[in-house]
DNA sequence: AAAACCGAACGAACTAGTTCGTTTTATGTG
DNA sequence: CACATAAAACGAACTAGTTCGTTCGGTTTT
Protein backbone atom coordinates (compact mmCIF):
# COMPACT_ATOMS: atom_id res chain seq x y z
CA UNK A 1 0.00 0.00 0.00
CA UNK A 2 2.60 2.61 0.60
CA UNK A 3 4.07 2.30 -2.96
CA UNK A 4 4.01 5.91 -3.64
CA UNK A 5 6.70 7.98 -5.17
CA UNK A 6 5.35 10.58 -5.63
CA UNK A 7 4.89 13.89 -3.27
CA UNK A 8 2.58 13.83 -0.07
CA UNK A 9 -0.05 15.90 -1.26
CA UNK A 10 -0.19 13.25 -4.60
CA UNK A 11 0.16 10.58 -2.12
CA UNK A 12 -2.28 11.64 0.48
CA UNK A 13 -5.00 12.26 -2.50
CA UNK A 14 -4.41 8.81 -3.45
CA UNK A 15 -4.48 7.33 -0.11
CA UNK A 16 -7.56 9.03 -0.08
CA UNK A 17 -9.59 8.04 -3.14
CA UNK A 18 -9.07 4.20 -1.63
CA UNK A 19 -10.15 5.65 1.96
CA UNK A 20 -13.33 7.40 0.61
CA UNK A 21 -14.39 4.51 -1.63
CA UNK A 22 -14.58 2.50 0.62
CA UNK A 23 -15.77 3.67 3.65
CA UNK A 24 -17.51 7.10 2.48
CA UNK A 25 -16.99 10.40 4.18
CA UNK A 26 -18.40 9.54 7.33
CA UNK A 27 -17.18 6.02 7.68
CA UNK A 28 -13.43 7.46 6.34
CA UNK A 29 -10.31 8.14 8.94
CA UNK A 30 -7.99 11.05 8.36
CA UNK A 31 -5.20 9.14 10.43
CA UNK A 32 -6.05 6.37 8.38
CA UNK A 33 -5.48 8.09 5.04
CA UNK A 34 -2.16 9.53 6.30
CA UNK A 35 -1.06 6.77 7.20
CA UNK A 36 -1.81 5.03 4.62
CA UNK A 37 -0.17 7.54 2.26
CA UNK A 38 3.11 7.28 4.49
CA UNK A 39 2.42 11.51 5.65
CA UNK A 40 1.56 13.52 8.60
CA UNK A 41 -2.02 15.07 9.29
CA UNK A 42 -0.08 18.27 9.72
CA UNK A 43 0.66 17.69 5.74
CA UNK A 44 -2.68 16.14 4.96
CA UNK A 45 -4.28 20.04 6.35
CA UNK A 46 -1.88 22.05 5.11
CA UNK A 47 -2.44 20.99 1.73
CA UNK A 48 -6.76 20.16 2.14
CA UNK A 49 -8.88 22.08 4.53
CA UNK A 50 -11.19 20.19 5.41
CA UNK A 51 -12.30 16.08 5.39
CA UNK A 52 -15.49 16.72 3.34
CA UNK A 53 -13.07 19.30 0.90
CA UNK A 54 -10.18 16.12 0.27
CA UNK A 55 -13.81 13.67 0.00
CA UNK A 56 -14.94 16.34 -2.87
CA UNK A 57 -11.49 17.00 -4.59
CA UNK A 58 -11.39 13.31 -4.99
CA UNK A 59 -14.94 12.78 -6.27
CA UNK A 60 -14.20 15.70 -8.75
CA UNK A 61 -11.33 13.66 -9.79
CA UNK A 62 -13.45 10.46 -10.38
CA UNK A 63 -16.01 12.01 -12.04
CA UNK A 64 -13.38 13.63 -14.74
CA UNK A 65 -11.46 10.40 -15.35
CA UNK A 66 -15.21 8.78 -15.42
CA UNK A 67 -16.17 11.62 -18.44
CA UNK A 68 -13.30 11.38 -20.24
CA UNK A 69 -12.74 7.76 -20.35
CA UNK A 70 -16.34 6.32 -21.81
CA UNK A 71 -17.51 8.63 -24.28
CA UNK A 72 -20.26 8.34 -27.54
CA UNK A 73 -18.50 8.08 -30.71
CA UNK A 74 -19.56 6.81 -34.43
CA UNK A 75 -23.08 7.14 -33.50
CA UNK A 76 -22.18 3.88 -31.51
CA UNK A 77 -24.02 3.14 -28.38
CA UNK A 78 -23.65 -0.23 -27.72
CA UNK A 79 -19.82 0.10 -28.36
CA UNK A 80 -20.54 3.16 -25.78
CA UNK A 81 -21.91 1.41 -23.20
CA UNK A 82 -19.31 -1.31 -23.59
CA UNK A 83 -17.30 1.17 -22.15
CA UNK A 84 -19.23 2.64 -19.57
CA UNK A 85 -19.66 -1.22 -18.39
CA UNK A 86 -15.83 -1.54 -18.32
CA UNK A 87 -15.27 1.33 -16.76
CA UNK A 88 -17.22 0.41 -13.83
CA UNK A 89 -15.77 -2.85 -13.88
CA UNK A 90 -11.87 -1.59 -13.91
CA UNK A 91 -12.60 1.66 -11.44
CA UNK A 92 -15.35 0.45 -8.94
CA UNK A 93 -13.93 3.19 -6.52
CA UNK A 94 -15.52 5.72 -9.00
CA UNK A 95 -19.02 4.10 -9.19
CA UNK A 96 -18.74 3.72 -5.04
CA UNK A 97 -17.64 7.36 -4.40
CA UNK A 98 -20.79 8.32 -7.00
CA UNK A 99 -22.75 6.38 -4.70
CA UNK A 100 -21.47 7.77 -1.18
CA UNK A 101 -22.18 11.04 -2.79
CA UNK A 102 -25.59 10.92 -3.79
CA UNK A 103 -26.27 8.87 0.31
CA UNK A 104 -24.74 11.05 2.13
CA UNK A 105 -25.40 14.25 0.72
CA UNK A 106 -28.12 16.75 1.85
CA UNK A 107 -28.33 18.14 -2.20
CA UNK A 108 -26.35 21.05 -0.72
CA UNK A 109 -23.02 20.58 -3.13
CA UNK A 110 -22.55 21.98 -6.09
CA UNK A 111 -19.26 22.17 -6.99
CA UNK A 112 -18.07 18.94 -8.64
CA UNK A 113 -20.65 17.78 -10.42
CA UNK A 114 -20.81 20.32 -13.57
CA UNK A 115 -18.49 18.25 -14.30
CA UNK A 116 -21.15 15.32 -14.68
CA UNK A 117 -23.61 17.40 -16.34
CA UNK A 118 -21.53 18.60 -18.59
CA UNK A 119 -20.69 15.46 -19.61
CA UNK A 120 -24.30 14.18 -19.48
CA UNK A 121 -25.18 16.17 -21.58
CA UNK A 122 -22.93 15.98 -24.03
CA UNK A 123 -23.48 12.57 -24.18
CA UNK A 124 -27.00 13.34 -24.53
CA UNK A 125 -26.38 15.25 -27.44
CA UNK A 126 -25.00 12.62 -28.97
CA UNK A 127 -27.37 10.30 -28.22
CA UNK A 128 -29.62 13.00 -30.51
CA UNK A 129 -26.93 12.71 -33.44
CA UNK A 130 -27.19 8.97 -33.23
CA UNK A 131 -30.44 8.87 -33.80
CA UNK A 132 -30.43 11.50 -37.02
CA UNK A 133 -27.98 8.95 -38.40
CA UNK A 134 -30.64 6.36 -38.18
CA UNK A 135 -27.96 4.56 -35.56
CA UNK A 136 -30.94 4.77 -32.68
CA UNK A 137 -34.52 4.74 -33.05
CA UNK A 138 -35.81 7.80 -32.97
CA UNK A 139 -38.67 7.57 -30.75
CA UNK A 140 -36.77 7.15 -27.54
CA UNK A 141 -36.31 10.71 -25.74
CA UNK A 142 -32.75 10.63 -25.55
CA UNK A 143 -32.09 11.79 -22.04
CA UNK A 144 -34.32 8.75 -20.73
CA UNK A 145 -32.58 6.77 -23.19
CA UNK A 146 -29.09 8.00 -21.68
CA UNK A 147 -30.31 6.78 -18.19
CA UNK A 148 -31.36 3.62 -19.03
CA UNK A 149 -28.12 2.91 -20.93
CA UNK A 150 -25.97 3.97 -17.62
CA UNK A 151 -28.62 1.70 -15.67
CA UNK A 152 -27.96 -1.60 -17.38
CA UNK A 153 -24.50 -0.80 -17.42
CA UNK A 154 -24.07 -0.55 -14.24
CA UNK A 155 -26.67 -3.12 -13.58
CA UNK A 156 -24.58 -5.76 -12.21
CA UNK A 157 -22.90 -2.93 -9.74
CA UNK A 158 -26.48 -2.15 -7.74
CA UNK A 159 -28.04 -5.39 -8.36
CA UNK A 160 -29.11 -6.55 -4.34
CA UNK A 161 -28.63 -10.19 -4.27
CA UNK A 162 -25.35 -10.36 -6.17
CA UNK A 163 -24.13 -7.62 -4.70
CA UNK A 164 -24.48 -8.17 -1.28
CA UNK A 165 -23.21 -11.72 -1.42
CA UNK A 166 -20.40 -11.57 -3.49
CA UNK A 167 -22.05 -14.38 -4.95
CA UNK A 168 -22.00 -14.55 -8.65
CA UNK A 169 -18.12 -14.07 -9.09
CA UNK A 170 -16.19 -11.96 -10.99
CA UNK A 171 -13.84 -14.01 -12.71
CA UNK A 172 -13.09 -12.72 -16.09
CA UNK A 173 -15.38 -15.10 -17.90
CA UNK A 174 -18.70 -14.28 -15.80
CA UNK A 175 -18.12 -10.85 -16.19
CA UNK A 176 -17.03 -11.01 -20.22
CA UNK A 177 -20.54 -13.00 -20.17
CA UNK A 178 -21.91 -9.95 -18.21
CA UNK A 179 -20.73 -7.48 -21.04
CA UNK A 180 -22.01 -9.39 -23.84
CA UNK A 181 -25.27 -8.71 -22.03
CA UNK A 182 -25.23 -5.06 -21.93
CA UNK A 183 -23.87 -4.92 -25.38
CA UNK A 184 -27.29 -7.12 -26.43
CA UNK A 185 -29.78 -5.22 -24.01
CA UNK A 186 -28.93 -2.15 -25.98
CA UNK A 187 -29.03 -3.36 -29.62
CA UNK A 188 -32.22 -4.43 -28.81
CA UNK A 189 -33.69 -1.06 -27.14
CA UNK A 190 -31.98 1.09 -29.86
CA UNK A 191 -32.91 -1.02 -32.99
CA UNK A 192 -34.36 1.34 -35.39
CA UNK A 193 -38.50 0.05 -36.11
CA UNK A 194 -41.80 0.91 -37.08
CA UNK A 195 -43.17 1.98 -33.99
CA UNK A 196 -45.73 4.24 -32.52
CA UNK A 197 -44.37 7.22 -30.96
CA UNK A 198 -42.58 8.51 -27.68
CA UNK A 199 -43.41 10.62 -23.94
CA UNK B 1 -43.16 12.58 12.14
CA UNK B 2 -43.60 11.27 16.30
CA UNK B 3 -47.42 10.66 15.47
CA UNK B 4 -47.28 7.20 16.59
CA UNK B 5 -49.72 5.39 18.54
CA UNK B 6 -48.05 1.94 18.65
CA UNK B 7 -45.88 0.65 21.75
CA UNK B 8 -42.33 1.82 22.12
CA UNK B 9 -41.02 -1.05 20.31
CA UNK B 10 -42.63 -0.34 16.60
CA UNK B 11 -42.08 3.28 17.47
CA UNK B 12 -38.20 2.62 17.95
CA UNK B 13 -38.08 0.26 14.69
CA UNK B 14 -40.14 2.79 12.56
CA UNK B 15 -38.11 5.82 13.59
CA UNK B 16 -35.06 3.70 12.86
CA UNK B 17 -36.38 2.87 9.24
CA UNK B 18 -36.34 6.51 8.00
CA UNK B 19 -33.05 7.18 10.20
CA UNK B 20 -31.28 4.01 8.71
CA UNK B 21 -32.62 5.10 5.37
CA UNK B 22 -31.29 8.61 5.35
CA UNK B 23 -28.51 8.67 7.25
CA UNK B 24 -26.85 4.76 6.79
CA UNK B 25 -24.80 2.46 9.40
CA UNK B 26 -22.47 5.10 10.43
CA UNK B 27 -24.11 8.19 9.96
CA UNK B 28 -27.33 7.26 12.12
CA UNK B 29 -27.59 8.67 15.56
CA UNK B 30 -29.23 6.29 18.38
CA UNK B 31 -30.11 9.64 20.22
CA UNK B 32 -32.18 11.13 17.01
CA UNK B 33 -33.68 7.57 16.57
CA UNK B 34 -35.17 7.62 20.13
CA UNK B 35 -36.02 11.48 20.04
CA UNK B 36 -37.76 10.94 17.08
CA UNK B 37 -39.62 7.82 18.45
CA UNK B 38 -40.66 9.78 21.39
CA UNK B 39 -38.61 6.88 23.13
CA UNK B 40 -35.79 6.81 25.71
CA UNK B 41 -32.69 5.14 24.98
CA UNK B 42 -33.28 2.72 27.72
CA UNK B 43 -36.08 0.82 26.30
CA UNK B 44 -34.27 0.98 22.75
CA UNK B 45 -31.28 -0.98 24.20
CA UNK B 46 -34.15 -3.10 26.01
CA UNK B 47 -35.60 -4.03 22.83
CA UNK B 48 -32.76 -3.83 20.67
CA UNK B 49 -28.79 -4.97 21.38
CA UNK B 50 -27.33 -2.76 19.59
CA UNK B 51 -27.26 -0.12 17.01
CA UNK B 52 -25.80 -2.77 14.22
CA UNK B 53 -28.48 -5.07 15.21
CA UNK B 54 -31.15 -2.56 14.46
CA UNK B 55 -29.68 -1.60 11.20
CA UNK B 56 -29.99 -5.41 9.82
CA UNK B 57 -33.26 -5.74 11.69
CA UNK B 58 -34.55 -2.54 9.61
CA UNK B 59 -33.04 -4.16 6.44
CA UNK B 60 -34.49 -7.63 6.61
CA UNK B 61 -37.87 -5.63 7.11
CA UNK B 62 -37.85 -3.30 3.76
CA UNK B 63 -35.72 -6.60 1.93
CA UNK B 64 -39.30 -8.36 3.19
CA UNK B 65 -41.59 -6.15 2.07
CA UNK B 66 -39.72 -5.70 -1.39
CA UNK B 67 -39.89 -9.04 -1.72
CA UNK B 68 -43.41 -9.33 -0.99
CA UNK B 69 -44.20 -5.94 -3.26
CA UNK B 70 -42.93 -6.74 -6.40
CA UNK B 71 -43.44 -10.42 -8.03
CA UNK B 72 -43.74 -11.84 -11.32
CA UNK B 73 -47.34 -12.81 -11.83
CA UNK B 74 -48.85 -14.38 -15.62
CA UNK B 75 -45.57 -14.57 -17.25
CA UNK B 76 -45.62 -10.85 -17.67
CA UNK B 77 -42.25 -8.92 -17.34
CA UNK B 78 -43.21 -6.05 -18.51
CA UNK B 79 -45.90 -5.58 -15.68
CA UNK B 80 -42.88 -7.28 -13.18
CA UNK B 81 -40.68 -4.45 -14.12
CA UNK B 82 -43.28 -1.55 -13.48
CA UNK B 83 -44.34 -3.17 -10.45
CA UNK B 84 -40.44 -2.83 -9.38
CA UNK B 85 -40.24 0.98 -10.45
CA UNK B 86 -43.77 1.90 -8.45
CA UNK B 87 -41.87 0.04 -5.33
CA UNK B 88 -38.40 2.21 -5.82
CA UNK B 89 -40.75 5.61 -6.57
CA UNK B 90 -43.04 4.65 -3.51
CA UNK B 91 -40.62 2.86 -1.39
CA UNK B 92 -37.41 4.76 -2.09
CA UNK B 93 -36.18 4.50 1.52
CA UNK B 94 -35.98 0.76 0.59
CA UNK B 95 -33.57 0.97 -2.37
CA UNK B 96 -31.51 3.45 -0.05
CA UNK B 97 -30.88 0.59 2.86
CA UNK B 98 -29.81 -1.84 0.05
CA UNK B 99 -27.27 0.59 -1.28
CA UNK B 100 -26.16 1.37 2.74
CA UNK B 101 -25.52 -2.24 2.99
CA UNK B 102 -23.80 -2.75 -0.08
CA UNK B 103 -21.35 0.33 0.76
CA UNK B 104 -20.75 0.09 4.52
CA UNK B 105 -20.11 -4.07 4.25
CA UNK B 106 -17.21 -5.76 4.63
CA UNK B 107 -18.88 -8.83 2.71
CA UNK B 108 -19.39 -10.79 6.23
CA UNK B 109 -22.83 -10.72 7.02
CA UNK B 110 -25.42 -13.09 5.83
CA UNK B 111 -28.13 -12.34 8.79
CA UNK B 112 -30.64 -10.65 6.49
CA UNK B 113 -30.14 -11.04 3.13
CA UNK B 114 -31.02 -14.97 3.05
CA UNK B 115 -34.31 -13.07 1.77
CA UNK B 116 -33.48 -11.61 -0.96
CA UNK B 117 -31.55 -14.69 -2.45
CA UNK B 118 -34.96 -16.58 -1.90
CA UNK B 119 -36.81 -13.99 -3.51
CA UNK B 120 -34.20 -13.81 -6.07
CA UNK B 121 -33.96 -17.20 -6.87
CA UNK B 122 -37.71 -17.61 -7.13
CA UNK B 123 -38.07 -14.70 -9.72
CA UNK B 124 -35.54 -15.93 -12.32
CA UNK B 125 -37.43 -19.75 -11.77
CA UNK B 126 -40.71 -17.57 -13.37
CA UNK B 127 -38.11 -16.02 -15.41
CA UNK B 128 -37.71 -19.30 -16.78
CA UNK B 129 -41.03 -20.10 -17.18
CA UNK B 130 -42.31 -16.67 -19.17
CA UNK B 131 -39.56 -18.09 -21.45
CA UNK B 132 -41.17 -21.98 -21.69
CA UNK B 133 -44.42 -19.96 -22.14
CA UNK B 134 -43.04 -18.21 -25.18
CA UNK B 135 -43.15 -14.77 -22.96
CA UNK B 136 -40.11 -13.92 -22.99
CA UNK B 137 -37.02 -14.51 -26.09
CA UNK B 138 -35.51 -17.64 -24.49
CA UNK B 139 -31.74 -16.91 -25.52
CA UNK B 140 -31.51 -14.62 -22.44
CA UNK B 141 -30.16 -16.38 -19.60
CA UNK B 142 -32.47 -16.14 -16.94
CA UNK B 143 -30.44 -14.62 -13.81
CA UNK B 144 -28.54 -12.03 -16.30
CA UNK B 145 -32.38 -10.82 -17.69
CA UNK B 146 -33.23 -10.52 -13.67
CA UNK B 147 -30.20 -8.34 -12.86
CA UNK B 148 -31.28 -6.56 -16.38
CA UNK B 149 -34.69 -5.46 -15.22
CA UNK B 150 -33.64 -4.61 -12.15
CA UNK B 151 -31.16 -2.40 -12.98
CA UNK B 152 -33.54 -0.59 -15.96
CA UNK B 153 -36.06 -0.50 -12.98
CA UNK B 154 -34.01 1.52 -10.97
CA UNK B 155 -32.32 3.52 -13.50
CA UNK B 156 -33.10 6.73 -12.38
CA UNK B 157 -32.25 6.08 -8.79
CA UNK B 158 -28.68 5.59 -9.59
CA UNK B 159 -27.91 7.59 -12.37
CA UNK B 160 -25.46 9.87 -11.34
CA UNK B 161 -26.76 13.18 -13.31
CA UNK B 162 -30.00 12.98 -12.10
CA UNK B 163 -29.52 12.11 -8.91
CA UNK B 164 -26.85 14.09 -7.74
CA UNK B 165 -28.59 17.06 -8.81
CA UNK B 166 -32.10 16.11 -7.77
CA UNK B 167 -32.81 17.61 -11.32
CA UNK B 168 -35.13 16.42 -13.73
CA UNK B 169 -38.37 16.89 -11.04
CA UNK B 170 -40.04 14.17 -9.50
CA UNK B 171 -43.58 15.20 -10.33
CA UNK B 172 -45.80 12.50 -11.34
CA UNK B 173 -45.62 13.39 -14.88
CA UNK B 174 -42.08 12.93 -15.60
CA UNK B 175 -42.57 9.83 -13.13
CA UNK B 176 -45.13 8.18 -15.34
CA UNK B 177 -42.54 8.98 -18.22
CA UNK B 178 -40.08 7.16 -17.01
CA UNK B 179 -42.16 4.48 -15.96
CA UNK B 180 -43.57 4.21 -19.39
CA UNK B 181 -39.88 4.31 -20.70
CA UNK B 182 -39.06 1.37 -18.02
CA UNK B 183 -42.21 -0.66 -19.81
CA UNK B 184 -40.80 0.13 -23.71
CA UNK B 185 -37.38 -0.59 -22.55
CA UNK B 186 -38.24 -4.65 -21.34
CA UNK B 187 -40.35 -4.73 -23.86
CA UNK B 188 -37.94 -4.61 -26.52
CA UNK B 189 -35.58 -6.83 -24.23
CA UNK B 190 -37.69 -9.89 -24.06
CA UNK B 191 -39.49 -9.51 -27.65
CA UNK B 192 -38.91 -12.83 -29.17
CA UNK B 193 -37.28 -14.05 -31.90
CA UNK B 194 -35.61 -10.77 -32.77
CA UNK B 195 -32.79 -12.37 -33.57
CA UNK B 196 -31.32 -15.12 -36.56
CA UNK B 197 -32.71 -18.05 -35.17
CA UNK B 198 -32.09 -19.42 -38.86
CA UNK B 199 -35.48 -21.39 -38.75
C1' DA C 1 -47.23 -4.01 43.71
C1' DA C 2 -44.84 -5.08 39.54
C1' DA C 3 -43.59 -4.07 35.14
C1' DA C 4 -42.82 -0.77 31.56
C1' DC C 5 -41.18 3.52 30.66
C1' DC C 6 -38.91 8.19 30.84
C1' DG C 7 -35.18 11.58 31.40
C1' DA C 8 -30.99 12.85 32.49
C1' DA C 9 -26.62 12.14 33.41
C1' DC C 10 -22.29 9.67 32.87
C1' DG C 11 -18.03 7.06 31.18
C1' DA C 12 -15.19 5.55 27.82
C1' DA C 13 -13.71 5.50 23.35
C1' DC C 14 -13.03 7.96 19.08
C1' DT C 15 -12.04 11.48 15.91
C1' DA C 16 -11.39 16.00 13.33
C1' DG C 17 -8.36 19.39 13.44
C1' DT C 18 -4.31 22.09 15.76
C1' DT C 19 0.19 22.97 17.59
C1' DC C 20 4.96 22.60 17.98
C1' DG C 21 9.62 20.93 18.23
C1' DT C 22 12.64 18.24 15.35
C1' DT C 23 14.42 16.33 11.11
C1' DT C 24 14.91 16.12 6.26
C1' DT C 25 15.26 18.12 1.76
C1' DA C 26 15.95 21.69 -1.52
C1' DT C 27 18.34 25.81 -2.93
C1' DG C 28 21.64 29.13 -3.53
C1' DT C 29 26.38 30.99 -2.60
C1' DG C 30 31.23 31.35 -2.12
C1' DC D 1 32.45 21.00 -3.35
C1' DA D 2 31.24 22.82 1.21
C1' DC D 3 28.09 25.14 3.67
C1' DA D 4 24.31 28.05 5.25
C1' DT D 5 19.53 28.94 5.22
C1' DA D 6 14.82 28.39 4.42
C1' DA D 7 11.10 25.62 3.18
C1' DA D 8 8.95 21.15 3.42
C1' DA D 9 7.92 17.23 6.00
C1' DC D 10 7.59 14.31 10.07
C1' DG D 11 5.84 12.75 14.60
C1' DA D 12 3.66 13.06 18.58
C1' DA D 13 0.97 15.15 21.74
C1' DC D 14 -3.11 17.84 22.68
C1' DT D 15 -7.93 20.09 22.40
C1' DA D 16 -12.50 19.96 21.95
C1' DG D 17 -16.38 17.85 20.59
C1' DT D 18 -19.21 13.79 19.55
C1' DT D 19 -21.41 9.32 20.20
C1' DC D 20 -22.47 4.67 21.74
C1' DG D 21 -24.01 2.25 25.36
C1' DT D 22 -25.02 2.11 30.55
C1' DT D 23 -27.02 3.36 34.85
C1' DC D 24 -30.39 4.90 37.95
C1' DG D 25 -33.97 7.43 40.37
C1' DG D 26 -38.49 8.73 39.46
C1' DT D 27 -43.05 8.28 37.02
C1' DT D 28 -46.70 6.15 34.60
C1' DT D 29 -49.24 2.16 33.30
C1' DT D 30 -51.23 -2.37 34.13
Amino acid sequence: MPRNGADPRTRILNAARTEFATYGLAGARIDRIAKSASASKERLYAYYSDKKQLFLEVLELNLREFASDAVLTDHDVPAFAGALFDHAVQHGDHLRMIDWARLETDGTWLPALEVMLGYRDEQVRRIRLAQAAGRVDASWEPAQLMTLVFGIASAWVHEPGVVLTNSGGSDSVAIAARRANVIRAIERLIAPSAEPAIN
